[in-house]
DNA sequence: ATTTAAATATAAACATGTTCATGTTTATTG
DNA sequence: CAATAAACATGAACATGTTTATATTTAAAT
């Protein structure tokens, strides 16, 4: 059962640790508040062995946040029923991400800021195949509407689902940076984009339709 | 002629000498390359007399960026033909953005990382008016075209104008992130997405239509 | 013109992310 | 097991954004 040398376990360990601290003070201080002198304490390891770890403080952050957001890509596109309409289907999914990124709103700013241009950290490339893989889902659910013949044979697939990822994106940013608002009310504004992107812009049924 | 007093003329020169610096420093080297040391050297100002002016180092690159980007607000919305179809007014717009940002591809990163959630600088208010400005440009374009009967009637002006906007805003993001791409490359991409959104999904003709 | 107060400027101090020189621990080899 | 090398850990030093205490300059008042 124990095949971990020595050397191995105690970098599983300290890993572990500096992951839990790092959480602990992202989500009491946020991103900015919390300092890396007070991850190390916490963690009980050197300050310079934080950046063993993690390339900069950024890559803490991916660190802490890569397996809450891969659970939530899982999640996400999981429970989504495939008979329903494709609005509902998508509507779905993307609630997931805005009850997730609801729990604490100043962390979700400090990631979705974060995030921008990441490529360089030592967590950044599992990070950009978690983004990958939530486009990817989106296209699978794309190209089934095609085949069921409920979206149009001309449709890209790639593109359609590259076009919603950004909605979804751009508003999450958006209502990020709306105090006091809910989940829910981001989730409708989102599906109402759908709507449009579904019908077009000619059509002269509005939300009514659906 | 003359109606500032002197200690009115002094910031006015202190201020200017600041942005020139900040600019340049920020063209050469990037912004987190660029120090604040090396902008009150070369403004001739001492270091805190740099934060009297800006609230912070972020606040300094929308001190530099905000009058290039409103004049790209304009710029791009101008020379729209009104005539032409919905989509090359668009792509005429947008095509805007995409050369801009193309003079300086870090800068340009550099500033779509900060722009996020910036609300609290003394440039921000400025900023995010340039922002409501360049979405109410793209509804106002809208508007046009649903007087015109060429949209349907039911369509949410703010709505679709947002949406717009958020896919400029992500497509641009995107743009960036690809080393040795053209603007050309990001403006017809950004246009295959209007393609779709214009016409809908359940649309059976793709591009070829337009 | 002198005095006073307010506004402005700044060097020095501080806070914090990151690196470096050094020490320590673990694995390997003879 | 001793010796050696490689990997790992860390406190101290460094770089840089920001604040603070102080000084200077300008405007206003008497």
């Amino acid at each position: 059962m124990e095949k971990l040398s020595l050397r191995e376990r105690n970098k599983h360990e300290k890993l572990l640790r500096i992951k839990v601290a790092a959480e602990q003070l992202f989500t009491e201080q946020g991103f900015d508040a919390a300092t890396t002198r007070q991850i190390a304490e916490r963690a009980q390891v050197g300050l310079a062995t934080l950046f063993l770890y993690a390339s900069d403080k950024r890559d803490l952050l991916f660190l802490v946040c890569n397996d809450a957001l891969e659970q939530l890509a899982d999640d996400a596109f999981d429970d989504t029923p495939a008979d329903a309409s494709l609005l509902d289907q998508l509507t779905v999914a993307c609630r997931h991400f805005f009850i997730h990124y609801a729990k604490n709103r100043q962390l979700s700013r400090d990631l979705l800021r974060e995030l921008t241009f990441y490529t360089t950290g030592k967590q950044s490339e599992r990070f950009q195949q978690i983004r990958a893989r939530n486009i990817s889902k989106i296209r699978e659910i794309i190209v089934r509407e095609k085949q069921m013949r409920r979206i149009g044979a001309a449709a890209d697939c790639d593109l359609v689902a590259q076009m919603i990822f950004y909605l979804l994106a751009a508003e999450l940013r958006h209502w990020l940076s709306i105090e006091g608002t809910t989940p829910e009310a981001g989730v409708q504004q989102l599906r109402r984009m759908f709507e449009v992107l579904i019908d077009g812009l000619q059509s002269n049924d509005g939300a009514a339709a659906h």
